[in-house]
DNA sequence: GAATAATCGACCAAAATATTCGAAATATTT
DNA sequence: AAATATTTCGAATATTTTGGTCGATTATTC
């Protein structure tokens, strides 16, 4: 709060008159940050045609942006929660979302008869089960691990299984 | 201490069995890789023969090992202190060693006719100020200035000024 | 199997941090 | 310019975190 209070020039109670707490505050936060990543996605994803390029888009659009909003990695990731812990309590609230677009690139390459897809609702909780994995890593990690590379990687493998024929 | 004792795997109290602090834990940790930092810095002066080269050994050893020595680094400089604060309070302690060997290597430059140097204590302490005062933006700022070019220019100020001619 | 070494969980005091409160300053309306 | 509403603040309080203690318990050694 203190440091809030710095960065904004204020008072530390002079916060409280627009926000009731510390947690409200970073729901704010997070929520904002989830807004330009959604509009990033979509417009990404609007950006090509097929669906494999959209799946590609997304997935890169995706790690790319959770990379850049690093403000909550900043201010929390220092010790408070396992990181995987985190991640995860973070999203809760915007996993439908990501799946309702993941659904909807699938069912679309499904009628396009380039996907098979048996059940979308699952293929796409699978997907975002990777995705997930993938982002404990990517803090986690050192930073100079090649991301694209491995990104690349889990998508091939990712449309191999995929991909009709 | 609860993260110490994480990384341990042993219960918080049982730390305090061996260590009667947590500052007694930090001081163990700089002494140790003060220790490391010594040896570094003396091998390095010995693999050159001539005094400014022994001297740009120094400052680069010196100031490269302190950017890989980041356990104190990441372990305290979060917020607890302002950083060059911080930095001179680790310091303390060995400085007095710090200024022995600048001591050296100016006497044997001057002793072999290639340093001008009045007073070896003082420009000992000189050069090391100046070196200190490296550190300081060293942690500060971004990663991305480049080091060795800014290294490189500061020695040459310094030998400009020192060196006979 | 007694003596010593090592580990632990539960607890405490103090430091750090979030939050409240009343009042003062500032802006807006009447 | 009085009255009212909004915003800011410092000081006080409440809550959480954290370094450290203690007695009991479990390994290890002789």
């Amino acid at each position: 709060m203190e440091e809030v209070a710095k960065a904004l020039k204020m008072g530390k109670s002079s916060i409280y008159y627009y926000f009731n707490s510390k947690e409200e505050i970073f729901d704010a936060v997070v929520l904002y940050e989830a807004n330009i990543l959604r509009n990033e996605l979509t417009t990404a994803i609007k950006s090509v045609e097929s669906p494999i390029g959209k799946m590609e888009k997304y997935v890169f659009v995706r790690m790319k942006s959770f990379e850049k909003l690093s403000n909550y990695y900043n201010a929390i990731f220092d010790k408070n929660l396992d990181h995987f812990e985190f991640i995860e309590k973070i999203r809760e609230k915007y996993d439908r979302e990501e799946i309702a677009i993941l659904r909807l690139i699938l069912y679309d390459g499904a009628k396009k008869k380039i996907f098979k897809v048996k059940n979308s609702e699952y293929t796409a909780l699978a997907i975002q089960t990777t995705l997930k994995g993938l982002e404990v890593p990517l803090f986690w990690q050192k930073r100079e691990v090649n991301i694209d590379q491995r990104l690349k990687a889990i998508l091939d493998v990712l449309f191999y299984g995929i991909v009709l024929k």
